[in-house]
RNA sequence: GCCCUCGUGGUGGAAUUGGUAGACACAAAGGACUUAAAAUCCUUGCCCUUUUUGGGAGUGCCGGUUCAAGUCCGGCCGAGGGCACCA
């Protein structure tokens, strides 16, 4: 018998998959399925997770064509970014044309994946067709007061002067030129998405088909809180203090006001040189993010105090370094008897410590070191004592209220969003600057403001604002002089549409069609990586609420059932040095492992495959080996698409060793014949249950549960040409039936054994095949019998067979009778063609 | 520190949601075929035993609920992830 030889055979198909153009999303509006993959960063080479990613996709995809949905199923290009602008600085090679080799290189690799994808719905983020549409929304967000202009600090490096992006920041350098970063503010642009928090928050709920963790992360980072805010007023002029609290109950323990560094409070003693030093290390500190929550809690005390809003009492004004000015208000009432932090800093700088909460009436409650923060009654606390912290929350509230002094307020975490970057490779912000101090949009007509191509990279700095020319412009209404805005959008705006845009990729006019984004929203299944769990799967739902009036949208929520796949993974290699090493470059001998040179070489543990870890494995090298179904095949079974898969040599040659049998299946059936003749057969039983079993397990994901089932059905195939006993063409049609459901695991070798085994190439226009409840309907069942719920025996039993009868049946079976010899059964439970446990005394 | 998830053979992992634990695969050992290798196929896989269609232990640890627990409840231990001065 002849091997398989994948290469050719995936070319030939690939070729025909692309003239065909067999996976064109039709036009005909019947029941649809927008499955989508996030779309990849095009950096290089697509590499394994991109193969899982896709791969995953596709078999949702091909399983959803087959059953006669009309499928979208697109890709396109996050192709703005910053590794193209250091390409450029590295290779001196423009961004663009660094950015389009790589797409046409990952392009033809997703191609020889065998991916079903509609090529001609292709998109690119840098391309000026799309980002055209990304200045109109932004157009549109500027009309309607979705995004405005403030202050905010950026990393600066001062010896490059230029902005740097969080992960050019190394242990707190610039990653360049190794100066300590400074903070420093500049006006930006910014997105206002907490005003639809509520919304975003709420509808979590409906969110049926998202993993539970990916809502839970999304609540946290929206992070609502219920409290109330207080007027405190102080001895500085009768100024007041406006404080947040979630804890108004204990406001009788208050004993000092923290406000943060930069509240506008400090003002009137800005210049004293304590404060000031204070304030240089405070703000200094929270740079290193990391580093916050190990710092020590500081305090600044003031000469100014407020006055308690219930008891009159005098309370001193701290600054804290540990109050932020971009959370509640920035500042806080302490009440260190029932706060941990407020507990410490009490503790430091000797203030009253006041429990007003107590688990027990009749007991004093004594605070040392540990803040007390459970349920209980409140003392000490003149009006409210004795009331539950609930209802002395709400007492607090109402008498603020009266008092005009306070109200309950709800608080979120979440902040808008930052979207100015001070960089070349990225969608230009349609503003312009007039010269009399007015900021007006680039009107729609001259949209898109293009990226100019000459541009140096030789200068520190943003090249938008270092080009000579580009910038300078004037005011089409005016005939003013104005200035371009040089900054350009953060690249998760490109990322927060381009689902809608997949719809209608051709549409001049406007960002997308209304009535095909209509019919093909929502996403119905999309499917990336757990990393994007929260920014742009937050950012996308907040564009689609935003848009949702303005371009008629019907759905609110862009995708239905979210997926978010594992990590491939494989062990790291390294020289005593330290030095990474490719696994390819390793060679392993006697259990010990060396580079080429014998030198020896350390093997850690597996992780995620990352390049700076050297620790990956190149798709390509092992697609010229085994062919795309073997690394699709391996990349499916074993692990839970949710978790991280160890890559394995051995796992993809046992991939490989099952798509040689799946051909070898095919040889044996062309030369089967029937040599015997049997009356019962549970073949077409069991292959109907199987086929059943493997639809269940691709519609709950698990892919490596239905692969296993696939070992089954096709090792089930070849035990029946060994019995000889079926018609060829009985055979047949079953292992056709096999070739149409992993058609959409491993689309290659599938349509050539079925053009083989048929003479036709129209494996692509078949249906998914049909259960049939009457074969599922089983007629003879094992029963288990348990004695005291241990296992015992098996018994074969009919459908519905009675509990006396499988209970004689079983004390016909000797060592059941040896034991119930013994003991006096109580009681039996039987469960009808399943189970029957007898129930003894002696237990 | 807070929140979440997960602990099953040498390994990756199954187990219809409370009803036969270890499907399927990888790796290993032994065998068949072969001059040989590769490929392929078969067998084995905790302990005891009268070698069986027998018994026992067994899903991180301790306890509980139940006729019955990998699955439910409580406590502990361990691994991974998210948030991180959020008032």
């Amino acid at each position: 018998m002849d091997n398989y030889n994948p290469l050719p055979v995936e070319k030939k198909w690939q070729e025909s998959f692309e003239k065909n153009k067999v996976f064109k999303t039709k036009s005909e509006k019947n029941k649809k399925f927008y499955c989508l993959e996030m779309f990849p960063y095009p950096s290089g080479n697509i590499h394994m997770g991109h193969v899982r990613n896709y791969t995953l996709g596709d078999v949702i995809a091909n399983f959803k064509r087959l059953n006669g949905y009309n499928v979208l199923h697109p890709m396109g290009w996050d192709a703005f970014g910053l590794p193209a602008e250091n390409a450029a600085i590295q290779n001196n090679l423009h961004p663009q044309e660094w950015t389009l080799k790589n797409i046409s290189t990952m392009k033809s690799q997703l191609k020889r994946l065998g991916l079903s994808i509609d090529w001609d719905k292709e998109l690119s983020t840098c391309d000026e067709k799309y980002y055209k549409h990304q200045q109109i929304i932004f157009s549109n967000f500027f009309k309607n007061n979705l995004v405005y202009k403030k202050e905010s600090y950026v990393n600066w490096d001062p010896v490059d002067n230029t902005v740097l992006a969080n992960e050019q920041v190394i242990d707190g350098k610039g990653w360049r030129s190794g100066a300590t970063v400074e903070r420093k503010k500049l006006s930006q642009w910014f997105l206002n998405i907490t005003k639809y928090s509520d919304e975003l928050l709420n509808s979590l709920e409906n969110l049926k088909g998202w993993p539970e963790k990916v809502k839970l992360m999304q609540k946290n980072w929206i992070g609502k809180s219920e409290g109330c805010e207080i007027d405190f007023t102080t001895d500085y002029k009768d100024t007041k203090i406006k404080i947040f609290t979630t804890r108004p109950d204990t406001i009788f323990g208050a004993s000092f006001i923290a406000i943060a560094p930069d509240h506008p409070f400090t003002e009137s003693f800005k210049d004293e040189k304590n404060f000031k030093d204070f304030k240089n290390t405070a703000l200094k500190n929270i740079r290193i993010e990391s580093e916050l929550s190990k710092n020590e809690k500081l305090g600044f005390k003031t000469s100014f105090s407020v006055f308690h809003p219930f008891s009159n009492k005098k309370i001193p004004i701290y600054v804290a370094n540990f109050i932020l000015m971009d959370y509640g208000t920035g500042a806080i009432f302490g009440c260190p008897a029932h706060d941990q932090r407020d507990l410490e800093f009490a503790i430091k700088y000797d203030l009253e410590i006041l429990p007003v909460v107590t688990p027990d009436k009749s007991k004093a409650i004594n605070i040392k070191d540990q803040a007390y923060t459970e349920d209980g009654y409140i003392v000490n606390s003149e009006f409210i004592n004795d009331l539950t912290i609930e209802e002395a929350k709400r007492k607090i509230i109402q008498k603020l209220e009266e008092k005009k002094i306070g109200k309950s307020k709800i608080t979120y975490r979440l902040k808008d969003w930052g979207v100015s970057r001070q960089r070349y490779w990225g969608c230009p912000i349609p503003i312009m600057y007039r010269e009399d101090g007015k900021i007006i949009l680039v009107p729609e007509k001259d949209l898109p403001v293009t990226l100019p191509k000459d541009i140096d990279f030789n200068k520190p700095g943003n090249p938008l604002e270092n080009h000579p020319t580009w910038k300078y412009t004037k005011c089409p209404e005016t005939g003013m002089k104005a200035i371009r805005e040089t900054d350009t959008l953060d690249t998760f705006v490109d990322s927060s549409w381009y689902f809608l845009r997949f719809c209608s990729p051709q549409e001049n006019n406007k960002p997308f069609n209304t009535d095909e984004a209509n019919y093909w929203m929502p996403v119905d299944q999309y499917i990336g990586g757990v990393e994007h769990a929260i920014l742009h799967l937050l950012y996308s739902r907040f564009f689609t609420l935003a848009l949702k009036n303005e371009f008629k949208l019907k759905v609110s929520e862009p995708f239905e059932n979210l997926f978010t796949q594992g990590m491939v993974c494989h062990p790291t290699f390294k020289t005593k040095e330290g030095k990474w090493i490719f696994p390819k470059d390793v060679i392993e001998e006697n259990g010990g492992f060396f580079l080429k040179n014998k030198e020896k070489v350390l093997k850690g543990d597996s992780q995620a495959m990352s390049k700076s870890k050297k620790n990956i494995i190149d798709p390509d090298d092992i697609i010229k080996i085994y062919g795309s179904d073997s690394v699709r095949w391996f990349i499916l079974s074993d692990s839970p698409p949710d978790r991280g898969i160890q890559w394995s040599d051995s796992g993809i040659q046992g991939a490989f060793k099952y798509i040689q049998k799946i051909w070898r299946t095919y040889e044996k059936i062309k030369i089967y014949k029937k040599v015997k003749d049997e009356k019962e057969n549970k073949f077409f039983v069991s292959t109907n249950l199987l086929i059943k079993e493997v639809t269940d397990c691709i519609e709950k994901f698990h892919i490596n549960v239905a692969v296993a089932k696939l070992y089954v059905f096709l090792n089930n195939i070849n035990e029946q040409i060994e019995m000889k006993t079926l018609e060829k063409e009985e055979i047949i049609n079953v292992y056709k039936q096999y070739l149409i459901i992993i058609s959409v695991f491993i689309p290659y070798i599938a349509n050539e054994c079925w053009q083989k085994i048929t003479g036709k190439d129209d494996l692509v226009n078949q249906e998914w095949p049909k259960i049939k409840d009457s074969l599922l309907k089983k007629d003879n069942f094992e029963i288990v019998v348990q004695i005291d719920g241990k296992k015992r025996a098996i018994i074969n039993a009919t459908d519905n067979e009675n509990e006396d009868s499988i209970f004689s049946k079983s004390l016909a079976i000797k060592n059941i009778k040896v034991i119930l010899d013994e003991k006096i059964i109580v009681k039996k439970i039987f469960i009808k063609n399943k189970l029957l446990n007898i129930v003894t005394n002696d237990k």
